[in-house]
DNA sequence: TTCGCATATATCGTGATACGATATAAATCA
DNA sequence: TGATTTATATCGTATCACGATATATGCGAA
């Protein structure tokens, strides 16, 4: 037999729902790039301050930590952290416990910067939620919604 | 006065919360980057597929449209199209109302791979949903909760 | 202690892809 | 028909994460 089994075969209805959350999270992330580089940065340089900003409180961040948290290699997040480092948005410390971590730590140019654009991005997300929440619905739900509109 | 005036500043909870959640997403494009690749295709390429598959039925994808669903520069399309097509996943014709324009089809190949990876996306995104959901809520929320619990 | 392995970070060259600027072609309309 | 707009295409470029590899620090066993 073929790969279809016509049991867990997706409706037109399943493709339509996971291409309008895609084009949802899409419309997100696009909101997000303007607003980021409006401000000069780059989207991932964005993230990481955030990343770094949301740790819990007086938890402090490393190369490696961040590069866990933003999935991405430990390597890219050292280059990651050179630019954002250059651009003067964080320092760098040796860790006192360990002298191969590097200590990550946010300047005032990244908090005020952080500030605005979590502002914007809260509010956003507020406009968005509802979209967002009823697509997952409509996801969870629409095996179940299918199968009673098939035996109708 | 700086830029905080109390009134809008974030607390350490709202970010907390904003970088939870782009965990959460990262998490979920990690997954479905992980799959595509899985099958040999890059994560936009299913993308387009996807967004031509979840067209509401007898709809025709055209370049533009396809641009428009993904969010990127119509050319930027032209070019995604051309990789599609070079790798036997879409065909293309030209419309014939509009000859300026390209119509964008699947091919049987497209259906197989959109099949498996829809499946598995549709799993994954049952298992995430309860806690994307939780995040947009804390996001929703958390000015009320935090205004009750600085009250008490 | 010292050796050896694991862990954390760093460097360098590369590849993929979306973009800006520009071009072509088809449609539309005065 | 000529002018303008719309749809798609081409070309050169920049960015960024990666693989492969290197260095340095920490740690455990004998």
């Amino acid at each position: 037999m073929t790969t279809k089994t016509h049991e867990d075969a997706l409706s037109p209805g399943d493709y339509e729902a996971l291409a309008d959350l895609r084009y949802a999270l899409r419309r997100f992330t696009e909101f997000s790039n303007a607003e980021v580089s409006n401000l000069g940065m780059t989207p991932q340089q964005h993230q990481a301050l955030l990343a770094i900003k949301g740790l819990p409180p007086e938890k402090e961040m490393t190369i490696g930590m961040l590069a866990e948290r933003l999935l991405i290699a430990p390597h890219s997040a050292t280059e990651l952290v050179n630019r954002l480092s250059d651009a003067g948005y964080i320092e760098r410390l040796s860790s006192k416990d360990d002298g191969r971590r590097q200590i990550v730590r946010l300047m005032d140019k990244a908090d005020g910067i952080l500030a605005k654009l979590s502002g914007a991005h809260l509010h956003e997300i507020r406009e968005m939620a509802p979209e967002l929440m009823q697509a997952l619905r409509i996801l969870q739900d629409r095996r179940k919604l299918e199968k009673i509109a098939w035996m109708a």
